[in-house]
DNA sequence: AAATGAATTAAGTGATTACTACATTTTTGC
DNA sequence: GCAAAAATGTAGTAATCACTTAATTCATTT
Protein backbone atom coordinates (compact mmCIF):
# COMPACT_ATOMS: atom_id res chain seq x y z
CA UNK A 1 0.00 0.00 0.00
CA UNK A 2 2.72 2.35 -0.77
CA UNK A 3 0.82 4.43 -3.36
CA UNK A 4 -1.52 5.40 -1.00
CA UNK A 5 -1.89 9.08 0.08
CA UNK A 6 -0.93 8.30 4.19
CA UNK A 7 -4.51 9.21 5.45
CA UNK A 8 -4.52 12.47 5.54
CA UNK A 9 -0.90 13.86 5.85
CA UNK A 10 -1.84 16.89 8.04
CA UNK A 11 -1.85 20.25 6.15
CA UNK A 12 -2.31 18.25 3.08
CA UNK A 13 -6.16 17.63 3.36
CA UNK A 14 -7.20 21.15 2.76
CA UNK A 15 -10.75 22.15 2.59
CA UNK A 16 -11.33 22.13 -1.48
CA UNK A 17 -12.11 18.67 -0.75
CA UNK A 18 -15.54 18.25 -2.05
CA UNK A 19 -14.77 19.56 -5.36
CA UNK A 20 -11.70 16.91 -5.98
CA UNK A 21 -13.13 13.85 -4.51
CA UNK A 22 -13.83 10.60 -7.31
CA UNK A 23 -16.24 9.46 -5.80
CA UNK A 24 -18.92 9.76 -3.12
CA UNK A 25 -22.00 11.91 -4.86
CA UNK A 26 -24.53 12.52 -1.98
CA UNK A 27 -25.06 10.70 1.11
CA UNK A 28 -23.13 11.04 4.39
CA UNK A 29 -22.88 8.39 6.91
CA UNK A 30 -24.61 11.22 9.05
CA UNK A 31 -27.42 11.83 9.30
CA UNK A 32 -29.15 14.64 7.12
CA UNK A 33 -26.67 17.69 7.36
CA UNK A 34 -23.12 17.14 6.13
CA UNK A 35 -20.51 17.08 9.19
CA UNK A 36 -18.74 20.11 7.38
CA UNK A 37 -21.89 21.88 7.42
CA UNK A 38 -22.67 21.41 10.83
CA UNK A 39 -18.90 22.55 11.89
CA UNK A 40 -18.98 25.56 9.81
CA UNK A 41 -22.40 26.38 11.70
CA UNK A 42 -20.65 25.92 14.82
CA UNK A 43 -17.61 28.44 14.41
CA UNK A 44 -20.03 30.95 13.67
CA UNK A 45 -22.15 30.84 16.98
CA UNK A 46 -18.61 30.29 18.59
CA UNK A 47 -16.79 32.82 17.17
CA UNK A 48 -19.48 35.40 17.49
CA UNK A 49 -19.30 35.17 20.75
CA UNK A 50 -16.15 34.92 22.25
CA UNK A 51 -13.91 35.97 18.60
CA UNK A 52 -11.08 34.32 16.98
CA UNK A 53 -8.95 33.73 20.16
CA UNK A 54 -11.67 33.11 22.61
CA UNK A 55 -13.15 30.42 20.37
CA UNK A 56 -12.03 27.33 21.28
CA UNK A 57 -11.24 24.45 18.94
CA UNK A 58 -13.17 21.58 20.41
CA UNK A 59 -15.99 23.76 21.25
CA UNK A 60 -16.84 24.48 18.38
CA UNK A 61 -16.31 20.55 17.49
CA UNK A 62 -18.27 19.84 20.07
CA UNK A 63 -21.03 22.26 19.65
CA UNK A 64 -20.96 20.31 16.27
CA UNK A 65 -21.10 17.03 17.72
CA UNK A 66 -18.24 16.27 15.76
CA UNK A 67 -14.35 15.76 16.95
CA UNK A 68 -11.53 18.30 16.89
CA UNK A 69 -9.79 16.53 14.19
CA UNK A 70 -12.51 16.76 12.11
CA UNK A 71 -11.77 20.66 11.37
CA UNK A 72 -8.55 19.81 10.75
CA UNK A 73 -9.69 17.15 8.35
CA UNK A 74 -11.94 19.74 6.34
CA UNK A 75 -10.48 23.31 7.02
CA UNK A 76 -7.02 22.79 7.97
CA UNK A 77 -6.39 24.97 10.49
CA UNK A 78 -8.33 27.86 13.24
CA UNK A 79 -7.56 30.59 10.96
CA UNK A 80 -8.73 29.16 7.64
CA UNK A 81 -12.19 28.06 9.68
CA UNK A 82 -12.85 31.52 10.71
CA UNK A 83 -12.00 32.77 6.88
CA UNK A 84 -14.88 30.24 5.88
CA UNK A 85 -16.65 31.61 8.98
CA UNK A 86 -16.24 34.85 7.03
CA UNK A 87 -17.26 34.38 3.66
CA UNK A 88 -20.31 32.32 4.52
CA UNK A 89 -21.64 35.23 7.06
CA UNK A 90 -20.94 37.55 4.07
CA UNK A 91 -22.47 35.23 1.34
CA UNK A 92 -25.51 34.90 4.04
CA UNK A 93 -25.95 38.63 3.79
CA UNK A 94 -25.59 39.31 0.31
CA UNK A 95 -28.25 36.67 -0.34
CA UNK A 96 -30.57 38.12 1.95
CA UNK A 97 -30.35 41.59 0.21
CA UNK A 98 -30.23 40.22 -3.41
CA UNK A 99 -33.84 39.22 -2.20
CA UNK A 100 -35.22 42.94 -1.76
CA UNK A 101 -37.45 44.12 -4.61
CA UNK A 102 -37.34 47.54 -4.68
CA UNK A 103 -36.94 48.66 -7.55
CA UNK A 104 -40.69 49.86 -8.76
CA UNK A 105 -41.08 50.94 -5.24
CA UNK A 106 -41.06 54.78 -4.74
CA UNK A 107 -37.65 55.92 -3.95
CA UNK A 108 -38.79 57.29 -0.68
CA UNK A 109 -40.19 54.51 0.77
CA UNK A 110 -37.62 52.17 -1.27
CA UNK A 111 -35.04 53.93 0.92
CA UNK A 112 -37.42 53.56 3.96
CA UNK A 113 -37.55 49.96 3.50
CA UNK A 114 -33.69 49.70 2.96
CA UNK A 115 -33.70 51.04 6.02
CA UNK A 116 -35.86 49.15 8.11
CA UNK A 117 -34.31 45.68 6.25
CA UNK A 118 -30.56 46.94 7.44
CA UNK A 119 -31.87 46.91 11.51
CA UNK A 120 -33.91 43.61 11.03
CA UNK A 121 -31.06 41.87 9.45
CA UNK A 122 -28.42 42.92 11.67
CA UNK A 123 -30.87 42.48 15.00
CA UNK A 124 -31.58 38.88 13.80
CA UNK A 125 -28.08 38.05 13.04
CA UNK A 126 -25.53 39.50 15.70
CA UNK A 127 -23.23 36.90 14.90
CA UNK A 128 -22.62 39.23 11.62
CA UNK A 129 -21.85 42.41 13.87
CA UNK A 130 -19.21 40.48 16.49
CA UNK A 131 -17.53 38.62 13.56
CA UNK A 132 -17.26 41.60 11.54
CA UNK A 133 -15.95 43.64 14.57
CA UNK A 134 -13.24 41.12 15.46
CA UNK A 135 -12.30 40.90 11.79
CA UNK A 136 -12.00 44.68 11.59
CA UNK A 137 -9.80 44.01 15.33
CA UNK A 138 -7.29 42.30 13.33
CA UNK A 139 -7.25 45.10 10.59
CA UNK A 140 -8.75 42.65 7.93
CA UNK A 141 -6.19 40.57 7.72
CA UNK A 142 -8.46 37.52 6.72
CA UNK A 143 -10.78 39.59 4.25
CA UNK A 144 -7.91 40.43 2.27
CA UNK A 145 -7.10 37.27 1.70
CA UNK A 146 -9.96 35.62 0.71
CA UNK A 147 -9.86 36.17 -2.90
CA UNK A 148 -14.24 34.69 -2.65
CA UNK A 149 -15.03 37.92 -0.83
CA UNK A 150 -12.79 39.51 -3.18
CA UNK A 151 -14.74 38.88 -5.98
CA UNK A 152 -18.25 39.42 -4.62
CA UNK A 153 -19.76 43.16 -4.32
CA UNK A 154 -22.52 43.90 -2.02
CA UNK A 155 -26.19 43.44 -4.24
CA UNK A 156 -27.53 46.32 -1.39
CA UNK A 157 -24.94 48.71 -2.86
CA UNK A 158 -26.02 48.64 -6.23
CA UNK A 159 -29.49 48.53 -4.86
CA UNK A 160 -28.97 51.86 -2.88
CA UNK A 161 -27.40 53.57 -6.43
CA UNK A 162 -30.50 52.45 -8.35
CA UNK A 163 -32.50 54.19 -5.73
CA UNK A 164 -30.87 57.28 -5.25
CA UNK A 165 -30.77 57.65 -9.17
CA UNK A 166 -34.61 57.41 -9.77
CA UNK A 167 -35.10 59.70 -6.71
CA UNK A 168 -32.71 62.07 -8.49
CA UNK A 169 -34.94 62.05 -11.36
CA UNK A 170 -37.77 62.11 -10.26
CA UNK A 171 -36.59 65.51 -8.44
CA UNK A 172 -37.38 63.89 -5.00
CA UNK A 173 -33.77 63.61 -4.15
CA UNK A 174 -31.02 66.46 -4.26
CA UNK A 175 -28.09 66.07 -7.19
CA UNK A 176 -24.84 65.98 -5.46
CA UNK A 177 -24.90 63.48 -2.83
CA UNK A 178 -22.69 59.81 -3.52
CA UNK A 179 -24.76 57.37 -3.10
CA UNK A 180 -21.77 55.17 -0.92
CA UNK A 181 -21.91 57.58 1.65
CA UNK A 182 -25.58 57.54 1.73
CA UNK A 183 -25.18 53.33 1.99
CA UNK A 184 -22.85 53.85 4.90
CA UNK A 185 -24.77 55.85 6.85
CA UNK A 186 -27.76 53.49 6.58
CA UNK A 187 -25.32 50.71 7.84
CA UNK A 188 -24.00 53.04 10.29
CA UNK A 189 -27.06 54.31 11.95
CA UNK A 190 -28.15 50.60 12.84
CA UNK A 191 -25.08 48.79 13.25
CA UNK A 192 -23.61 51.46 15.75
CA UNK A 193 -27.03 51.21 17.23
CA UNK A 194 -27.17 47.08 17.67
CA UNK A 195 -23.47 46.10 17.95
CA UNK A 196 -22.65 48.51 20.88
CA UNK A 197 -26.17 47.78 22.96
CA UNK A 198 -24.58 46.36 25.92
CA UNK A 199 -22.09 49.25 26.27
CA UNK A 200 -25.03 51.93 25.48
CA UNK A 201 -27.68 50.46 27.71
CA UNK A 202 -25.03 49.89 30.39
CA UNK A 203 -24.50 53.65 30.28
CA UNK A 204 -28.11 54.86 29.11
CA UNK A 205 -29.67 52.88 31.87
CA UNK A 206 -32.74 51.91 29.70
CA UNK A 207 -32.58 49.09 27.59
CA UNK A 208 -32.52 49.81 23.54
CA UNK A 209 -34.93 46.91 22.70
CA UNK A 210 -38.90 47.68 22.88
CA UNK A 211 -40.03 51.05 22.77
CA UNK A 212 -36.53 52.44 22.33
CA UNK A 213 -35.42 50.71 19.50
CA UNK A 214 -39.23 51.44 17.79
CA UNK A 215 -38.18 54.71 18.09
CA UNK A 216 -35.18 54.53 16.76
CA UNK A 217 -36.36 52.69 13.53
CA UNK A 218 -38.15 55.98 12.97
CA UNK A 219 -35.68 57.84 13.58
CA UNK A 220 -32.93 56.50 11.34
CA UNK A 221 -35.46 56.09 8.36
CA UNK A 222 -36.16 60.07 9.19
CA UNK A 223 -32.41 60.81 9.47
CA UNK A 224 -31.35 58.65 5.78
CA UNK A 225 -34.73 60.41 4.12
CA UNK A 226 -33.58 64.06 5.23
CA UNK A 227 -30.09 63.41 3.88
CA UNK A 228 -31.09 63.50 0.15
CA UNK A 229 -34.62 64.86 -0.10
CA UNK A 230 -34.62 68.35 -1.79
CA UNK B 1 4.65 42.55 64.39
CA UNK B 2 1.32 40.10 63.79
CA UNK B 3 -0.36 43.48 62.29
CA UNK B 4 1.61 43.74 59.14
CA UNK B 5 0.32 42.29 56.36
CA UNK B 6 2.31 39.50 54.82
CA UNK B 7 4.37 40.16 51.97
CA UNK B 8 1.99 40.59 49.20
CA UNK B 9 -0.48 37.62 50.20
CA UNK B 10 -0.96 37.33 46.15
CA UNK B 11 -4.91 38.56 45.19
CA UNK B 12 -5.14 39.92 48.71
CA UNK B 13 -2.91 43.01 47.65
CA UNK B 14 -5.55 44.98 45.34
CA UNK B 15 -4.74 48.25 43.15
CA UNK B 16 -6.07 50.29 45.70
CA UNK B 17 -2.24 50.81 47.11
CA UNK B 18 -1.43 54.16 46.49
CA UNK B 19 -3.58 55.81 48.77
CA UNK B 20 -3.20 53.37 51.60
CA UNK B 21 0.41 52.65 52.23
CA UNK B 22 1.63 54.87 54.81
CA UNK B 23 5.18 55.78 54.22
CA UNK B 24 7.25 56.55 50.47
CA UNK B 25 5.46 59.51 49.35
CA UNK B 26 6.53 59.96 46.45
CA UNK B 27 9.68 58.68 44.68
CA UNK B 28 9.72 55.46 42.83
CA UNK B 29 12.80 53.07 42.29
CA UNK B 30 12.13 53.28 39.16
CA UNK B 31 12.10 56.77 36.85
CA UNK B 32 9.71 58.82 36.34
CA UNK B 33 6.39 57.07 35.68
CA UNK B 34 5.26 54.72 37.87
CA UNK B 35 5.14 50.83 37.16
CA UNK B 36 1.60 50.68 37.89
CA UNK B 37 0.94 53.31 34.62
CA UNK B 38 3.51 51.78 32.50
CA UNK B 39 1.13 48.56 33.19
CA UNK B 40 -1.90 50.12 32.17
CA UNK B 41 -0.72 52.36 29.06
CA UNK B 42 0.47 49.10 27.54
CA UNK B 43 -2.18 46.57 28.23
CA UNK B 44 -4.86 49.54 26.35
CA UNK B 45 -2.36 49.07 23.32
CA UNK B 46 -2.43 45.34 23.66
CA UNK B 47 -5.97 44.83 24.28
CA UNK B 48 -6.70 47.23 22.05
CA UNK B 49 -4.54 45.68 19.13
CA UNK B 50 -5.67 41.73 20.24
CA UNK B 51 -8.56 41.71 22.43
CA UNK B 52 -8.95 40.64 25.34
CA UNK B 53 -8.39 36.26 25.02
CA UNK B 54 -5.92 37.18 22.68
CA UNK B 55 -3.85 39.84 24.15
CA UNK B 56 -0.90 37.76 26.36
CA UNK B 57 -0.44 38.91 29.91
CA UNK B 58 3.50 38.74 29.32
CA UNK B 59 3.17 40.74 26.57
CA UNK B 60 1.55 43.34 28.33
CA UNK B 61 4.48 43.14 31.17
CA UNK B 62 7.11 43.00 28.71
CA UNK B 63 5.64 46.25 26.78
CA UNK B 64 5.49 47.48 30.27
CA UNK B 65 9.26 46.98 30.55
CA UNK B 66 7.95 45.16 33.85
CA UNK B 67 7.47 41.72 35.01
CA UNK B 68 4.15 39.42 34.86
CA UNK B 69 4.21 39.35 38.62
CA UNK B 70 3.54 43.05 38.65
CA UNK B 71 0.19 42.79 36.93
CA UNK B 72 -1.05 40.68 39.52
CA UNK B 73 0.61 42.87 42.12
CA UNK B 74 -1.25 45.90 40.94
CA UNK B 75 -4.31 44.70 39.38
CA UNK B 76 -4.71 41.21 40.76
CA UNK B 77 -5.83 39.59 37.95
CA UNK B 78 -6.07 39.97 33.87
CA UNK B 79 -9.48 40.45 33.97
CA UNK B 80 -9.50 43.40 36.30
CA UNK B 81 -6.79 44.60 34.46
CA UNK B 82 -8.96 44.69 31.82
CA UNK B 83 -11.59 46.88 33.50
CA UNK B 84 -9.33 49.30 34.50
CA UNK B 85 -8.45 49.76 31.28
CA UNK B 86 -12.24 49.97 30.21
CA UNK B 87 -12.23 52.40 32.95
CA UNK B 88 -8.90 54.59 31.72
CA UNK B 89 -10.31 54.87 28.55
CA UNK B 90 -13.71 56.27 29.31
CA UNK B 91 -12.07 58.28 31.76
CA UNK B 92 -9.94 59.37 28.71
CA UNK B 93 -12.66 60.72 26.54
CA UNK B 94 -15.18 62.07 28.99
CA UNK B 95 -12.07 64.18 29.82
CA UNK B 96 -11.96 65.59 26.07
CA UNK B 97 -15.63 65.89 25.76
CA UNK B 98 -15.31 68.48 28.73
CA UNK B 99 -12.80 70.56 27.60
CA UNK B 100 -15.76 71.25 24.26
CA UNK B 101 -16.70 74.80 24.82
CA UNK B 102 -19.52 74.93 22.47
CA UNK B 103 -22.46 76.67 25.06
CA UNK B 104 -21.82 79.73 23.54
CA UNK B 105 -21.79 78.90 19.82
CA UNK B 106 -24.29 78.93 17.60
CA UNK B 107 -26.15 75.68 17.54
CA UNK B 108 -25.77 75.26 14.26
CA UNK B 109 -22.24 75.47 14.26
CA UNK B 110 -22.11 73.87 17.81
CA UNK B 111 -23.43 70.77 16.20
CA UNK B 112 -21.12 70.98 13.48
CA UNK B 113 -17.92 71.25 15.61
CA UNK B 114 -19.48 68.74 17.53
CA UNK B 115 -19.53 66.08 15.14
CA UNK B 116 -16.00 67.08 13.74
CA UNK B 117 -14.62 66.22 17.35
CA UNK B 118 -16.05 63.25 17.51
CA UNK B 119 -14.42 62.27 14.22
CA UNK B 120 -11.02 63.35 15.44
CA UNK B 121 -10.92 61.16 18.56
CA UNK B 122 -11.82 58.50 17.32
CA UNK B 123 -9.53 58.83 14.57
CA UNK B 124 -6.59 59.77 17.29
CA UNK B 125 -7.72 57.25 19.45
CA UNK B 126 -8.80 54.09 17.57
CA UNK B 127 -8.17 51.73 21.07
CA UNK B 128 -11.32 53.23 22.44
CA UNK B 129 -13.05 51.35 18.99
CA UNK B 130 -11.67 48.54 19.61
CA UNK B 131 -11.65 48.03 23.19
CA UNK B 132 -15.24 48.97 23.07
CA UNK B 133 -16.24 46.10 20.23
CA UNK B 134 -14.67 43.73 22.88
CA UNK B 135 -16.45 44.67 25.66
CA UNK B 136 -19.64 44.44 23.37
CA UNK B 137 -18.65 41.08 22.18
CA UNK B 138 -18.45 40.37 25.86
CA UNK B 139 -21.92 41.32 26.20
CA UNK B 140 -20.89 44.44 28.60
CA UNK B 141 -19.51 42.19 30.96
CA UNK B 142 -17.04 44.81 32.63
CA UNK B 143 -18.82 47.89 32.30
CA UNK B 144 -21.86 46.14 34.12
CA UNK B 145 -19.41 45.51 36.66
CA UNK B 146 -17.27 48.90 37.46
CA UNK B 147 -19.03 51.06 39.66
CA UNK B 148 -16.64 53.85 38.88
CA UNK B 149 -18.22 53.53 35.31
CA UNK B 150 -21.61 53.67 36.47
CA UNK B 151 -21.15 56.56 38.46
CA UNK B 152 -20.12 58.66 36.02
CA UNK B 153 -21.92 59.72 32.50
CA UNK B 154 -20.51 61.24 29.25
CA UNK B 155 -20.81 64.96 29.35
CA UNK B 156 -21.24 65.45 25.39
CA UNK B 157 -24.84 64.06 26.23
CA UNK B 158 -25.35 67.00 28.63
CA UNK B 159 -24.00 69.04 26.00
CA UNK B 160 -25.75 67.69 23.29
CA UNK B 161 -29.36 68.28 25.33
CA UNK B 162 -27.97 71.61 25.66
CA UNK B 163 -26.92 72.87 22.27
CA UNK B 164 -30.61 71.15 21.02
CA UNK B 165 -32.53 73.44 23.38
CA UNK B 166 -30.89 76.26 22.56
CA UNK B 167 -31.37 75.37 18.60
CA UNK B 168 -34.99 74.79 19.61
CA UNK B 169 -35.72 78.02 21.60
CA UNK B 170 -34.17 79.96 18.77
CA UNK B 171 -36.25 78.29 16.41
CA UNK B 172 -33.59 76.62 14.44
CA UNK B 173 -34.38 73.15 15.36
CA UNK B 174 -37.43 71.25 15.05
CA UNK B 175 -38.78 70.11 18.59
CA UNK B 176 -40.03 66.73 18.44
CA UNK B 177 -36.20 65.27 18.12
CA UNK B 178 -35.05 63.13 20.90
CA UNK B 179 -31.23 65.01 22.04
CA UNK B 180 -30.52 61.35 22.79
CA UNK B 181 -30.91 60.22 19.41
CA UNK B 182 -29.50 63.05 18.03
CA UNK B 183 -26.25 62.11 20.26
CA UNK B 184 -25.93 58.33 19.31
CA UNK B 185 -26.19 58.85 15.67
CA UNK B 186 -23.21 61.26 15.33
CA UNK B 187 -21.34 58.85 17.22
CA UNK B 188 -22.89 55.96 14.70
CA UNK B 189 -21.98 57.67 11.72
CA UNK B 190 -18.22 58.17 12.39
CA UNK B 191 -17.29 54.79 15.01
CA UNK B 192 -18.92 52.74 11.66
CA UNK B 193 -16.16 54.72 10.07
CA UNK B 194 -13.45 54.26 11.60
CA UNK B 195 -14.13 50.96 13.43
CA UNK B 196 -15.09 49.12 9.96
CA UNK B 197 -12.40 51.11 8.02
CA UNK B 198 -10.45 47.57 7.49
CA UNK B 199 -13.30 45.50 5.99
CA UNK B 200 -15.35 48.57 4.08
CA UNK B 201 -12.04 49.35 2.40
CA UNK B 202 -11.18 45.91 1.31
CA UNK B 203 -14.92 45.54 -0.10
CA UNK B 204 -14.25 48.88 -1.88
CA UNK B 205 -11.24 48.84 -2.81
CA UNK B 206 -10.49 52.81 -1.84
CA UNK B 207 -8.60 53.55 1.49
CA UNK B 208 -10.66 55.46 3.61
CA UNK B 209 -7.97 57.90 4.65
CA UNK B 210 -7.32 61.19 2.75
CA UNK B 211 -10.04 62.85 0.47
CA UNK B 212 -12.48 59.99 1.18
CA UNK B 213 -12.21 60.96 5.25
CA UNK B 214 -12.84 64.59 4.37
CA UNK B 215 -16.29 63.80 2.16
CA UNK B 216 -17.08 61.75 4.95
CA UNK B 217 -16.92 64.89 7.28
CA UNK B 218 -18.83 67.31 5.53
CA UNK B 219 -21.45 64.74 4.60
CA UNK B 220 -21.43 63.55 8.62
CA UNK B 221 -21.81 67.49 9.66
CA UNK B 222 -24.84 67.41 6.69
CA UNK B 223 -26.62 64.65 7.79
CA UNK B 224 -26.57 65.60 11.17
CA UNK B 225 -28.08 68.83 10.73
CA UNK B 226 -30.52 68.15 8.06
CA UNK B 227 -31.69 65.50 10.90
CA UNK B 228 -32.49 68.82 13.10
CA UNK B 229 -32.73 71.45 10.87
CA UNK B 230 -37.08 72.76 10.46
C1' DA C 1 22.43 51.35 61.09
C1' DA C 2 18.82 48.37 61.92
C1' DA C 3 14.09 47.51 61.03
C1' DT C 4 10.32 47.61 57.97
C1' DG C 5 7.44 46.87 54.29
C1' DA C 6 6.56 48.08 49.55
C1' DA C 7 8.42 47.16 44.88
C1' DT C 8 10.60 43.98 41.96
C1' DT C 9 12.64 39.79 40.06
C1' DA C 10 13.35 34.87 39.05
C1' DA C 11 11.65 30.66 38.33
C1' DG C 12 8.35 27.91 38.26
C1' DT C 13 3.27 25.10 37.92
C1' DG C 14 -0.76 23.00 36.51
C1' DA C 15 -4.16 23.58 33.18
C1' DT C 16 -5.36 24.51 28.65
C1' DT C 17 -4.71 24.78 23.69
C1' DA C 18 -4.13 24.09 18.76
C1' DC C 19 -2.87 20.52 16.32
C1' DT C 20 -1.44 15.47 14.94
C1' DA C 21 -0.14 10.48 14.46
C1' DC C 22 -2.34 6.49 14.04
C1' DA C 23 -6.14 3.30 13.85
C1' DT C 24 -10.71 2.20 12.46
C1' DT C 25 -15.06 2.40 10.09
C1' DT C 26 -17.91 3.61 6.16
C1' DT C 27 -18.77 4.31 1.44
C1' DT C 28 -18.10 3.72 -3.42
C1' DG C 29 -16.32 2.16 -8.03
C1' DC C 30 -15.73 -1.83 -10.28
C1' DG D 1 -17.53 -8.79 -2.91
C1' DC D 2 -13.38 -6.29 -2.72
C1' DA D 3 -10.05 -3.08 -2.73
C1' DA D 4 -9.28 1.93 -2.37
C1' DA D 5 -10.35 6.11 -0.76
C1' DA D 6 -12.92 9.02 2.26
C1' DA D 7 -14.64 9.95 6.79
C1' DT D 8 -14.31 9.47 11.63
C1' DG D 9 -12.50 8.26 16.28
C1' DT D 10 -8.78 7.82 19.92
C1' DA D 11 -5.27 9.34 22.25
C1' DG D 12 -2.04 11.79 22.45
C1' DT D 13 2.00 16.10 22.38
C1' DA D 14 4.56 20.17 22.50
C1' DA D 15 3.75 24.74 23.33
C1' DT D 16 1.45 28.28 25.58
C1' DC D 17 -1.02 30.53 29.14
C1' DA D 18 -2.65 32.81 33.38
C1' DC D 19 -1.16 32.86 37.64
C1' DT D 20 2.07 31.75 42.05
C1' DT D 21 5.80 30.88 45.34
C1' DA D 22 9.47 32.64 47.22
C1' DA D 23 13.35 35.37 47.42
C1' DT D 24 15.56 39.98 46.86
C1' DT D 25 16.17 45.06 46.37
C1' DC D 26 15.47 49.51 48.00
C1' DA D 27 13.60 53.80 50.10
C1' DT D 28 12.09 55.32 54.30
C1' DT D 29 11.49 55.51 59.31
C1' DT D 30 13.22 55.38 63.80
Amino acid sequence: MTEQTPVAPSTASRSARKGKRRGRPKKQPNGGIDTREKILAAAIKVFAARGLSGGRVNVISRAARSNDRMIYYYFGSKERLFVEVLEKVYRDMWEAESALALDQADPIEALEKFVGFTLDYYLSHPEMLTILNNENLLQGKHVTKSKKLKELSSPALDLMERIYRRGVEKGLFRADVKPLELYLSVLALNYFYVSNRYTLSAFLGADLTGDSLKSWRRWAVDVIVRAVRV
